[in-house]
DNA sequence: TATGAATGAGTATTCATTCAT
DNA sequence: AATGAATGAATACTCATTCAT
């Protein structure tokens, strides 16, 4: 009975989180206003200030919450032989956890200039390095080493940019992994 | 003799423009103030708004003057028979357009949030999606397709995101040509 | 007691419609600024914006507070019958409001160019075509009609226009008043 | 031959006036800047500049350009005696000469809060003070001198706030004026 | 667990005016 | 007779943040 009312009750510093993310991807960090969030949850601004103490902060505990399952693929990743296999297993989980927080790893990328400036700046560098460090051979070649970050620049693109290929979603996310794989692959041919 | 009094008669114009483009690739468009690029340039607010009409103005006239070398490989590739080499040399050359306008092509990349919304937003997009119609073949291969663009998005992560590989700017910039220009190669090995 | 500060909780929205208006009739739309209004109550700007969503809105709001009586009467009147009486029944009423809210309308009376460009220009146009059709009957003679219209003027003008005639104000406006009843009897003598 | 660069020559300041009266009575003075008005006339502000000190003084010199004739028609009043006749002809003359310089007039009515604070305020005033004296029957009952004031109040009202009235600007030109001598002949009926 | 009221610092933009050329 | 380049002061408005209740 009611519902929306009652369900409300002590979920709040979720919904502050989801509508803020939706928003921040939407429009990017800056131009979104604490005003809008609010606005959006019918609530006060000052309620925002209950659950979070800043608007960086609404968005580092977004990402934080988020992002955990790119720190557990960095350390299984970090626990396995530096194969070819992990390396291509690596690359098809992180397809995996980009599809899963869509919305965040948009904004992330959508806003380049803004998180270098914040928290999660650090934070996400630190975990991207982690995945590079498992996919790059630091003796190999220069070129294979470009393939296999290009192999994640390849998945982050096929997720944000790819829009207007056509083809459905899932097909797309299909294709842009096998290019991913297949990079790391000829990373490997020899060397 | 002097110098900077006297030499900047006249070249003010393009001086704002210089500024700009570096405080906007620096730290983002909307972090970027008037009040701040006038003091770096010794001039008034009111000054700005004597060689430009908005804030945006003067980033659309940077975006203009810079990238019409793209406008131009757009053309050019459009003129040629869509085969590979072509493909192969539009990609070529668009390592060079970034590289010659890096600054505009790093803000391009790092402020998409932002970028979207303005008026550049939609000009940048007709050039990409220009280069990407050259390309990609539409009767190729989903995977295939991907390939092309992953070559172009390899190009824009090679001259942003790729400080840490180590290795020479120049070395580095030969390395993801090659990987892109493979990746083009690999698109058209049969079909 | 103290009084001020304790006394001012709670009723600053009110505060600021009476500062505004006064600084508006005194000056003009224009050439009162919000930092004057938010000095002369040692508030800030934004307290304003707190509580008005732009400087329009504050003079839209004393509007609607202030010029309901006119549309009472102009309900008012429509519900009677078109008759001299009514009429001169109207123009009495009508000479209450005006000097009911006399800051108001003598803002309004000022500052016409300014008026017609803001929301309430619409507005106050609408309630005084209002009073018109109640006044002017549209088969007389166009001399009887200009002679309503005129009554409704000689009101006007009495409230803002007569300060140097000398006499003391309640014997001007009575004064006013009897002219303009007497125009409207004038207009209704035969046709 | 070319014509409108040629005729231009050495008109300059005219147009100006005709350019300003015309933004200055359609959109109030302060809404007009100077901008404005030279971008209509092709011409740079600092042109204004060489023609007129400052923005009021623009204004001021439309002012005694077209208001002379009200000098004029004050000083024949005031040379003939002060009677009925001479008091109606003086209102069919005023009715003239703001028909004739209709823009200004229109100006001056509908800024009247602006035009208080400017030099033409208070030359406006004397003029109409001037006027009113030769109208107003300082002995007289107030309620007659009411009637005199009123009449020209008529006069202004029916060039600027008439226009739904119907019927063509001539004909409504003449109901005004036989109401506005009308009333100057009540005010003399007895007394 | 929130709200109402407010602030301080900032933003882009506009304006009338000046002056060397 | 006019322009190009610039200024100083102002304006309306927005934002993240605070705090007493």
């Amino acid at each position: 009975m009611d519902g929306t009312r009652q369900r409300r009750r002590g979920d709040t510093r979720q919904r502050i989180q989801d509508v803020a993310l939706e928003l921040f991807a939407e429009q990017g960090y800056e131009k979104t206003s604490l005003r809008e969030i609010a606005e959006r949850l019918e609530v006060t601004k000052a309620a925002l200030y209950y659950h979070f103490k800043t608007k960086e902060e609404i968005l580092v505990s977004i990402f934080e919450d988020l992002s955990r399952p790119i720190e557990d693929l960095v350390a299984w990743g970090r626990a396995q032989p530096p194969t070819l296999e992990t390396r291509q297993e690596v690359v098809r989980r992180y397809s995996d956890v980009l599809a899963g927080a869509a919305p965040l790893f948009r904004f992330m990328h959508d806003n380049q200039a803004t998180v270098r400036e914040l928290r999660i700046g650090e934070m996400f560098k630190n975990r991207a390095l982690g995945l590079r460090d498992i996919l790059v051979d630091p003796e190999a070649d220069l070129v294979d080493q470009v393939r296999c970050v290009s192999a994640l620049f390849t998945l982050h693109a096929g997720m944000f940019a790819l829009h207007d290929l056509g083809a459905d979603p899932e097909a797309r996310r299909k294709a842009v992994l096998e290019v991913a794989v297949d990079l790391i692959a000829q990373a490997h041919r020899d060397g």
